[in-house]
DNA sequence: CTGAAAGCGCTTACAG
DNA sequence: CTGAAAGCGCTTACAG
């Protein structure tokens, strides 16, 4: 013998010590219990014997077994930057999705942390090393070139990528219309002044919820003001100091009479740094977000915002993938290496923090508290 | 031959590949490459060479098959009950904290989704199925006797349990104490006609924090009320239902001129509430919850609030898990069976949503918005 | 210092 | 309808 047991601890019963209970072989048992397809070719009999065997010895497959035998471990991975000073509510809709997803095709979710997306690649590619069929990516901002390096045995998704990749699934939602949408919605209830803080240009999503702000103030005969851009990130730190920073440089001008901010963060850090000025929302200034995250509903007031649907999303990315390893699985040739896009719809959600336009009020000078 | 290789794709390299290539057995390819102990033993040109082979081959270990060879997945699952109406926050940041210490040790992080702890216990015994190494619970609200149901094979730790299992790793925080300085700090503000909404009476977290306030209460010479002791449970909807119904209940008497609130779910919906009727925080009643979730600092005001150490409670348990895990590996013989608690300490966060007493409101009529 | 062998628990052709 | 065999890719004693 090679190898002497390391301890007598309860050793969970297999398929050998199931046929052996039931007199018959381990590929029985096998076939009985595992196997799907193949569990017709078993008699009746021998059958409930097996399953009888089975019970008593409360037999569980082992997956890391089943996984080396089909080269299949039933396992998704999430990647996704969860660190930061912010938590990441994006992330959780989105996997609260995906776990679901997973759930109803009886994979399971691995999650990856990552801290940064460019410095962590190799860390990515380390993560295909066969314990996961595919990899879900979280808001990913990599470059085609490092999405070049992902490995072929793995299959991917994407969820709000900042590159489209050829030969991953790509999921996202409309941006640049559902940010047109709202801006619409805001001068159709009188605003005209209206603000923009944007997430980081570089970024995808931030440069599409943009364009759509400029397209709705072109289609809505308003001149577009430079003053009224402000570049931040879609972290709610830098929304407060991008929204402070604003209200210092403009004392005593007129405030805008309404901010559509890049994200549901930045609306709510931007409310922040309006109360601690004295200026009400929706009274003075009328604010709204993007995302509908579960900060939209826990603000007071709760959040005018663009609706995306981040569970359905990270649903639809398992579904998507799952399909294409199973394709993958099951042919005799190769895929097409293009595989496109699914682009979810977005709608308003409209909320307390959008009125109609205040008295103009000028900008009130910082107070201590 | 048993079997055809089912399709021509890229087939990752294996150690016999990487063996073969460098001219050396597939055995000392895994002592360089895997063995961390035995690596000693190959001298340094077989090793150079190995490498080399291995690097131009892109060998990656492949999982199933070492975990096979080891009974050791090196992954820990994570088990919560994430449906339900209201988002959930404990879980996303508890979450975190089990991911990163997970990464720590180089082990991978399975998330498992469920509805309801005593119907789907099945499920959790299902997981242990050598997917997994060890499962850490995230509020577990089971019984002594399905925690009997839990799988020798398998390790557990359980976050803010419901009951405390023996032969599982207890993380806790010191919920009743946290509850007593909160209340505390309102009586030393000057409150003393203090409310408390609390989680459902048979969970322990809600149970400790209860008496946390009883017994600052008690400390403070302020008799106990029972029309001040509302239950609701541990939501956001219930909450607002909770408060609701109490406001219904005494219009025209006197307001409590605090509210301690079992979590910060409920804070909220009871500022929400309370804005309704017209009543403002602090000014007239001052609110304060437990958790410092992410809710507490997106209201406004920001609410004064109970802060648990959720990610790091989160890490310890994996710290903790991995231990004993560790343990049986290398025991010889019976483990202690008792591993008792650890528990965190809390500590106030105090910002905005509670002052000095107002006025003496009395309850308003609800009015339609 | 290095290799041949056996085994981890499962599955899939192939014979009967 | 059922079983014996080979293989998935790795590791750990055991010989040299």
């Amino acid at each position: 013998m090679a190898r002497q047991p390391r301890k007598k601890s309860v050793r969970a019963a297999t398929l050998a010590d199931v046929g052996r209970a039931a007199g018959v072989s381990a590929m029985a048992a096998s076939a009985v219990l595992n196997g799907a397809r193949t569990s017709s070719r078993i008699s009746p009999e021998t059958r409930t014997k097996i399953m009888a065997a089975a019970a008593k010895l409360k037999y569980r497959p082992n997956v890391a077994a089943r996984a080396l035998a089909n080269r299949r471990m039933n396992t998704l991975g999430v990647a996704a930057v969860v660190y930061g000073g912010d938590l990441n509510l994006y992330f959780l809709e989105a996997l609260n999705g995906i776990i679901e997803g997973c759930a109803r095709h009886n994979q399971n979710t691995t999650v990856f942390a990552l801290h940064d997306w460019t410095l962590d690649m190799a860390k990515i590619v380390g993560f295909c090393d066969g314990r996961i069929d595919g990899l879900i990516l979280l808001g990913p901002t990599i470059t085609k070139e490092s999405a070049a390096m992902l490995p072929e045995h793995t299959f991917f998704a994407a969820l709000h990528p900042n590159v489209l990749m050829p030969n991953i699934v790509n999921v996202e939602s409309d941006e640049e219309h559902g940010a047109y949408d709202m801006v619409r919605h805001l001068v159709s209830v009188g605003h005209r002044r209206i603000m923009h803080i944007s997430g980081k240009q570089g970024l995808l999503g931030a440069k599409r919820r943009i364009d759509g702000y400029l397209r709705a103030l072109k289609d809505s005969g308003i001149p577009f003001d430079t003053e009224l851009l402000v570049e931040g990130d879609f972290s709610a730190t830098n929304g407060q100091i991008a929204a402070e920073a604003w209200l210092a440089g403009h004392e005593g001008r007129p405030l805008p009479t309404a901010i559509f901010c890049g994200n549901d963060a930045i609306a709510v850090a931007c409310i922040e740094v309006l109360a601690k000025r004295g200026i009400r929302v929706p009274t003075d200034v009328s604010v709204c977000g993007f995302d509908d995250s579960l900060a939209a509903r826990s603000t007071v007031p709760q959040l005018t915002t663009v609706r995306q649907p981040l569970r359905q999303m990270g649903s639809r990315a398992v579904d998507l993938l799952l399909e294409r390893i199973q394709q993958a699985h099951s042919a005799t040739h190769e895929l097409p290496k293009s595989v496109g896009s699914v682009v979810f719809a977005t709608e308003l959600a409209l909320r307390d923090s959008v009125a109609t336009p205040g008295t103009g009020k000028l900008v009130p000078p910082a107070t201590k508290r």
